[in-house]
DNA sequence: TCCAACTAGTACGATGTCGAACTATATAAC
DNA sequence: GTTATATAGTTCGACATCGTACTAGTTGGA
């Protein structure tokens, strides 16, 4: 999952956050912080998960201890904002990995279940604990308390263009 | 372009992001607000776009413009970090649009460079016409001063998480 | 000079994600 | 109750991205 390039790491919006001249350039500043921070954020990930599992499989099962255990596939779909196809497909490797087991939906004979097992509980406490070591050595370049003090303003514009891309549709 | 799923927008990390009872929930919230801005981000230009162009084809037009014209394939495909194969595909594109013309790089016959032609010109001033009024709405709700003043801490957050990623590879 | 190691670009196959179309079930309107 | 419309989930085909493997050309050290 490493990528084959390793320098630079600009992503899409660099150059044009450079257009200057008007008020435009913040906004895709902003994009393209964005863009790299999510990419490192995922490949980190991904690189400690096993080679046929990815983000979103962690994702999923995440969300099933977390949130809800027993989630339509549908539901499932909304929460990570990805086609219900796709869905379909994530599902499936977690059942074949035997990480969550689908039942009928007793009251909706149209819809399924997702539940965890023990294995796709222990591949999630396996994923964390690999994880927590980079974390570690994050706090000391950048601590988790400045992180959380960028929180708000971010949240904030996170949901302002959630809901002007609801209107603009 | 646009999901077929509209509402929600939860995302990746949401779910992770409430583990909380340690540090590294701030972290996984971070990472889960930036991979939802970025994605909406990406959406609403890949909208106003032509349909069988993405976001990727705008950006390597746009870096063509603004940082080198006549760069070479596999400096673009740093400058995005992308496989230097991804870069083939999205240049194949551009040059079936006769937005940019591939010429051979006379300092090294391996290589080529890229060179933009008027209508890739023309191709990128649309584009941005189409997200002018969508930044006009934005600056409504959040103003460019607002993120302008997110982006020192957003900027250097990225530029930890991009050091220890070449270290920890 | 010559050869080994490296680099630019492409071809190919694998895979993840998507939209469209479909089946089965649910819901609402009449 | 019957019928039209909406929803859950799957199958299918399209396509973007990736890694591997390959060719052609470059570079640096014996």
């Amino acid at each position: 999952m490493v990528r084959q390039l390793t320098p630079a790491r600009a992503g899409l919006w660099r150059h044009v956050s450079r257009m200057a001249n008007d008020n435009l350039g913040p906004y895709f500043a902003l994009l393209y912080e964005v863009g790299i921070i999510n990419q490192i954020g995922t490949a980190f990930l991904e690189a400690r998960l096993p080679s046929d599992l990815l983000v979103s499989h962690f994702g999923v099962v995440s969300h099933l201890i977390r949130v809800c255990d027993g989630a339509t596939p549908i539901e499932l779909a909304r929460a990570f904002q990805v086609a219900k196809t796709t869905m379909t497909h994530t599902l499936a490797g977690l059942e074949k990995h035997g990480f969550v087991e689908m039942r009928p939906n007793p009251g909706d004979k149209r819809s399924k279940q997702v539940w965890l097992t023990p294995a796709g509980q222990q591949f999630r406490d396996e994923a964390l604990a690999k994880l927590a070591p980079l974390f570690e050595a994050l706090e000391d370049r950048f601590s988790s308390r400045r992180v959380a003090a960028m929180l708000p303003d971010l949240a904030e514009f996170r949901s302002v263009v959630d809901r002007l891309r609801d209107e603009m549709k």
